[in-house]
DNA sequence: TCATATAGTATCAAATTATATACTGTGAGG
DNA sequence: CCTCACAGTATATAATTTGATACTATATGA
């Protein structure tokens, strides 16, 4: 089943971190599982944008890389629980600061979103952190 | 050209900072370019496995989103340097520590992984490569 | 009986990303 | 003349990722 995802970062660390929470939906959900666990069909409606079977494969790859738990209560109808492992917990502040980073660099927002800009609303310029 | 990678993130932050840096080469090109300026060919030796094309592509996309600088010297034969940019720059902390985050849990060094680990080289135990 | 909710699978199609290979034009070196 | 290095393009193909849609089983409730 698994692809050979962790083959490809023979060169740096970089790219295992990013195999790991680098694709479209992976990040998104840690970041949605750090509030606490959740169900299937919570995340599911949590990201709407996400399909049943992307939200399965994404959630399994995780899982296989020790990021998320995922306890199966043999109940009917069926109910699973995901939450993050100590592993996963460990990006915590990463997963913070890219969020961070693309609110502070990337203010686009779109037709619906808003995110009000926080002060000098310069799209372009924003060096706030670290210069 | 540009596909429309700047749709998806309506929903959050984190994928813009993942769109921007999250692809297989683009976060390595970055890192190598936190050294300093680098040619064409300079990256091209210093990360052998993505071909030219790809690293023109990335190149260019990184370019485009304003993170990287190009420029151009009118010589024969040709002369390129590749430099972050400010917003560039603004990622290095994330950077490193991406990097530091897969040095520190992902520690599966494979055999031919020699990538200057920088100074507490933390020498955990590595999962089996279950592959 | 029928629909609903749960947590998924199964298939197929489309989009995206990556690779391989050959080619460009120029100047230098042999 | 031939080849190399430079910084790419062009073309075709392969691999991977994502999406749409339909389907599973079972209990509950109307």
């Amino acid at each position: 089943m698994r692809k050979q995802r962790h083959q490809t970062y023979t060169c740096c660390p970089l790219e295992a971190a990013l195999d790991v929470m680098g694709s479209k939906w992976k990040a998104t959900i840690l970041f949605r599982l750090l509030d606490g666990t959740r169900r299937f069909n919570e995340l599911r409606r949590l990201m709407p944008n996400v399909t049943q079977r992307m939200l399965t494969i994404q959630l399994r790859e995780l899982e296989a890389d020790g990021m998320i738990r995922r306890k199966v209560f043999p109940e009917v109808p069926p109910k699973v629980e995901y939450s993050l492992s100590e592993l996963g917990r460990t990006l915590e502040p990463l997963l913070r600061e890219l969020y961070q980073w693309g609110q502070t660099h990337i203010q686009r927002r779109l037709p619906g979103a808003a995110t009000e800009p926080p002060s000098g609303s310069n799209e372009r310029d924003a060096r706030a952190p670290s210069n």
